[in-house]
DNA sequence: TTGCAATTGAGAATCATTTGCAATTAAAGG
DNA sequence: CCTTTAATTGCAAATGATTCTCAATTGCAA
């Protein structure tokens, strides 16, 4: 038994809810993959791996393990939400393309100081913070600049053709 | 006409779109109310106060003044975006308490600096950002302190009823 | 005034997410 | 092991915010 499941079995007996095959495969799958996901992603590559379950069930797990602290769910980008695990991964934040829905990662240690900073002088204990900032990364800057400029009509149509972010 | 007006108008000559009536309202719309909204309230305040334009129309709006800086998307919760307009007021973050739901603004330069400094290294081109740190404020501390510890059982439980927003 | 691309409204379409329900099952206590 | 019971599941239908389609309209540059 990993250590996350040992966590998550003690997490729901606390709760008096049962760990049943459905929520270990799911818990396995988040933890075997490094990246972001959503649940359409989660239940494909599940699927794919031969398991056998409904996107229902994952629906209704996602919020157990964000109560239980193993994901949490970051920044919403064409109308569906994406998660990331957290248990044991250090902290990071991340820009948004509006326009491609590219994810990037960051960290900045002096920003997290700084929050603490902030907590400090409001008397605040800190949980968990989520920075996002959102705006046209480096790639479709470059595409646009040929198509007339960032903000040109192209990059406006076809932010809303994406579904803008 | 407003400063906003004037500023609006500026910004899709630029883009060359056009001011319709339609964005004006809402342009008013936005400004005359001071509290996060979400399209379906806007519209039914418009309507309210006998504007004709349909919801289709804001939301084809609302891209065009995230864009210009008039409004930021400050979260999503229940499937439903909510925004607050934020021309002419300063930029500010919150902390968000998650055992009492306070919020508290706060605004640091130092981190808006270095925000913008983590975007030039990756040649991204910020258009808005959101920074929400959870946690426990000064006065549940206290109560906590009193009482049997920051995580009590309603908390968590209706943190599940409201869907970890 | 004209030409035309941008815009609008209305409702249909989309699509992520939620829910109702009947059948199944985990887990606690015999 | 058996029973009991509330929790859970899958499926499909429902929901609900947002986007799209398209014909008709309109702002605005020339």
């Amino acid at each position: 038994m990993t250590i996350y499941e040992e966590r998550f079995s003690g997490y729901l007996k606390e709760k008096k809810l049962k760990l049943t095959p459905e929520r270990h495969i799911i818990l396995d799958g988040i933890f075997s993959f490094h990246r972001h996901f959503d649940v359409e992603e989660l239940y494909e590559r599940l699927r794919k791996n031969g398991e056998k379950l409904s996107r229902a069930t994952i629906y209704r797990a996602i919020p157990l393990f964000i109560e239980s602290g193993f994901i949490k769910e970051i920044l919403h980008c064409r109308g569906k939400a994406s998660y990331e695990h957290v248990f044991g991964h250090e902290h990071h934040d991340h820009l948004l393309c509006i326009k491609c829905g590219r994810i990037i990662e960051f960290k900045d240690d002096k920003i997290e100081e700084l929050q603490d900073k902030v907590c400090k002088r409001y008397g605040f204990k800190p949980v968990e913070h989520r920075l996002g900032i959102r705006g046209y990364c480096k790639r479709c800057i470059a595409i646009a600049k040929i198509g007339g400029g960032i903000y040109g009509l192209n990059t406006i149509r076809n932010r809303r053709k994406s579904r803008n972010c």
